[in-house]
DNA sequence: CATGAATGAGCTTTCATTCAT
DNA sequence: CATGAATGAAAGCTCATTCAT
């Protein structure tokens, strides 16, 4: 099966490109990085980089709009068959965040979106459209089921989902911009959180 | 006063060519500005940049050093010389954050030390020690402020401070990115934020 | 063979490159040549200067290191497998000097040394190693078979065989500066000069 | 007298730009010379130059162009006056050369000259007129005297005078080039000269 | 006369993109 | 498909020269 053989060799040979990428542009930005980085990390030469990406712009769309969707579809999973107290499921949706976003290259990804997104309006609506808005109704959703068991006080949190996200995200940029001389200690900020928001402790007060 | 009006202009020089710098760094960010821009918009002469600056680096630098002060001050005497209940206090403080951040040109010097801060390491440790630490210093003031009052339980607050910053700098982000299409009410998301803070309303319970 | 051939082309380049920056370089010096000029007169794009050149200085350093061997050669050979006069074997060396230096590109590489040398003592250095000592071991070895062949007194041009060189060096400099309006003719000159070192006509006394 | 005391001031100033101007050029060449540097070491503002001199190229100019005559004029004297051996007189020559060229500024005079002359035709011009002709028309009546007393055989000198001056045309290449870490003896190198030229010891044979 | 801030043309160097092999 | 040499349009920075003070 050469053909089967000749299509898988091509996506390797992507993937290779755009692991390239997220390195080069993590570390120095878009408009900083230099395509001859990118070629020499991914093992090809510059020109092949033009057999798969139409443009340095290109390749950085590409990069930063095909990295999110499946961690999005466990945080949808694990509500939908949530049980249990809702602080529980909020912990447990902060710790697969931990786990796949800050723990991996995914939250250079989001870190680009958020450096680079206003100067890529291209970019910043597959993100909203497509992460944004999509975890927003997931948090809004728990939310929901929280206040529907007594667990919140208020429509706060169904109205505005962004606050379970926002210490998460402070986490994020805190990472990048101080951790080398203050690190944070993030399981702790994010307790402190779920403290914050069930007071009563997730139960019914 | 040839001597002094000579000062002055160059005072005002200098302010021209921040000024400048700003809209232009805010725009492209730092890899992708361009100094002629700067100059133009400026409305002086490239060279004259470097009468100034010693490099476009330094420019940048300066430009993002030199503007923190004073709100910080208004923070510290707000809550120095605070009275009557927290939940008060924090809107206030929220509201000047709006008025003197987010509404002005503010905001884009913290977005450019989001996004440039980790390839400046100079200006991120500038920036924490500050900024950063300052301001969770007397975020935390607060929160001890309000456990004492009995307004809030625990001490998640106290530990965190950051807890607070998180969905302004969440507005802050979002306005950068998603804005133009989905605009977010950020008085609205304040509020929300507050009643989380404050299950009780910001009175005893 | 396409390596071959691609090979080829690249030391082609190379060589017209070298041959471009010695055009440019001798007739502006190093700091008023411009790699504009480089490029042009080489028939290259001025990026295409970088592919074989690190810079402006590297380019320079490449092209006066990179001449003066095989004409050290030939003198070596010459004196080694001497037979006959010495005052014939001056007049040979010193035809040599006129038709492989005078008469050639390599008299703009000489002046280029003198000229900027004193600016790059890695120059100055490699010529003294390279050339200098060598071409003067060569000149005193010549002073000692003139002298155990009775032709010369005296140990003076054994102990400094520059007094053969001074007057080349003359000429050299006389030509680029004055010949324009006050040419001067050298095989007179080198005549006289050997005049003046045998004096008895090359014959014993 | 006011007048008379403004134009001294205006004299030493000028004499002290050309001082400046001296060692900037001798150190970096006239294209890589800067003005500020120039300015700098005068003890004047940049703007002052221009008050002094057209342009860049005219205080080159003027500085190659104003320190030959009176070393010339000690060696006619010496020439005119002369008794004694030519053997001693060219010693007198020789030494007045080491002390009043090689021994100050004025070798830089001569190595710029040297290596900027070729694209000054000017200075080569005036150098060639007012220096290199006139001295060499000194050595040559020095030549015509040896011979006419016998110390010397033949024309060759006569006719090339500038046989006398390439030993210490050398000397002066060589200390820029190669002093550092290859210095030359001058006195033995010149006395050796001697020697080539009066291989009897300055007396008759 | 003297100043030095301002100018802007011109320099070296970089790098996204192309294309002959 | 893959290569990488070549391109050339910028970009940052310099510095001789000017001129208002």
């Amino acid at each position: 099966m050469p053909r089967r053989a000749a299509a898988e060799s091509q996506r390797d040979r992507r993937a290779e490109i755009l692991a390239a990428a997220l390195d080069v542009f993590a570390e120095q930005g878009f408009a900083a990085a230099r395509l001859d980085d990118v070629a020499a990390k991914a093992g090809v030469a510059k020109g092949t980089l033009y057999l798969h990406f139409a443009s340095k712009q290109d390749l950085f769309e590409k990069l930063v709009s095909g990295e999110a969707a499946p961690v999005l579809g466990q945080l949808e999973g694990l509500v939908r068959h949530a049980h249990g107290p809702t602080i529980e499921l909020v912990a447990a949706l902060q710790a697969i965040f931990v786990r796949e976003v800050l723990g991996t290259r995914r939250k250079d990804i989001v870190r680009l979106v958020i450096s680079e997104g206003p100067r890529f309006p291209a970019i910043a609506q597959f993100w909203h459209r497509e992460v944004v808005s999509k975890g927003l109704a997931v948090l809004s959703a728990l939310a929901r089921r929280a206040a529907a068991r007594g667990e919140i006080e208020g429509d706060a949190l169904v109205r505005f989902p962004h606050l379970f996200m926002a210490p998460l995200l402070m986490a994020m940029i805190w990472d990048g911009l101080f951790s080398p001389f203050a690190p944070l200690d993030v399981p702790a900020l994010l307790q402190a959180h779920r403290q914050v928001l069930f007071p009563s402790g997730g139960t019914k007060p």
